[in-house]
DNA sequence: CATCACGCAATAAATGAAGTTACATGAAAA
DNA sequence: TTTTCATGTAACTTCATTTATTGCGTGATG
């Protein structure tokens, strides 16, 4: 069972979009991202129905953010992305006639739903403009420092 | 990304062999499981390693808990299969060197990591012992109402 | 009208979990 | 001691899911 980044990778793209003045392409932020650009139309097509991003076609066209970073939370971003499954680990069967199993899923559930609503919270509680500024304070950091990877800044 | 129903399952594999006196076998288990016994076999070796199952071969052989029920947590047995991946999310890369991902890891992993530990905290709360009396509860509730279903409760 | 960029369907490739086969080991019963 | 029962394990196959890719269509800009 290999964990979804998908939400880590949105984020990315997000951040990505919001930092450059014109659209971004699905080309470059495919570069960005190590992946192929109709995967990045794929899934930023779902947040344009979500009224997240815009797209544009043609010359000067691509992907730009619908609304301001401060008012899209992580947890708009999850639920742009259909609200997939949060944990990893679930019950075998939904309606199971085995008692036995109907014991493990009461037990499990109870567990399961308090860790969710622990987490969505934990989303709903983070803005883009969060992420953004905690990018910029690292960005500022490094520049004090000067390291190496500095060329590597723009992504 | 499909949810992991592992814990789910091993669940439902003890509290079979805790429900008889006799070793289970992993024909047995594999028919109450619609599994194939090596697969049974293959799970259970994890346990045994842990100290929470026997095994025994030959006539009269089969799987037998280590421990008395209260005294194994979902969470121990969750540890015995390896303590897998809790959250179906996760970050795309553990040290990147892009620093918007960093930024974008930073705000999850504080999430993700309550959210664990909610988790953790909740599996360590139950035991199988919990779990077998819920079973017999629900038993007894069957038995007096009567259903066509009785014939499934010795799985 | 040539170029750029997204839209989308269809297909291929990669991954990983689960199931299966085959054979070996060891214990109890006949 | 020989047969039967049951686990131990490696190797292999199957299956589902995700991700990547190709190809062609649409619309906008210069």
């Amino acid at each position: 069972m290999k964990t979804d980044t998908r939400l880590s990778g949105v984020l990315h793209v997000l951040l990505h979009i919001a930092q450059q003045d014109r659209p971004a392409t699905s080309d470059t932020l495919a570069l960005a991202m190590e992946t192929h650009p109709v995967v990045i139309r794929r899934v930023l097509a779902g947040l344009r129905e979500r009224g997240l991003v815009r797209s544009e076609k043609g010359h000067g066209g691509g992907w730009s953010l619908a609304r301001p970073l401060a008012e899209i939370t992580l947890r708009d971003v999850h639920e742009a992305l259909g609200s997939p499954t949060v944990l990893a680990i679930g019950n075998r069967a939904e309606a199971p006639t085995c008692l036995v199993e109907q014991a493990v899923n009461a037990a499990l559930d109870d567990v399961f739903d308090e860790a969710q609503a622990v987490l969505l919270r934990g989303l709903g509680g983070v803005t883009l403009a969060t992420l953004s500024a905690d990018f910029h304070a690292r960005l500022k950091a490094r520049a004090t420092t000067g390291t190496l990877e500095d060329a590597h800044v723009g992504h």
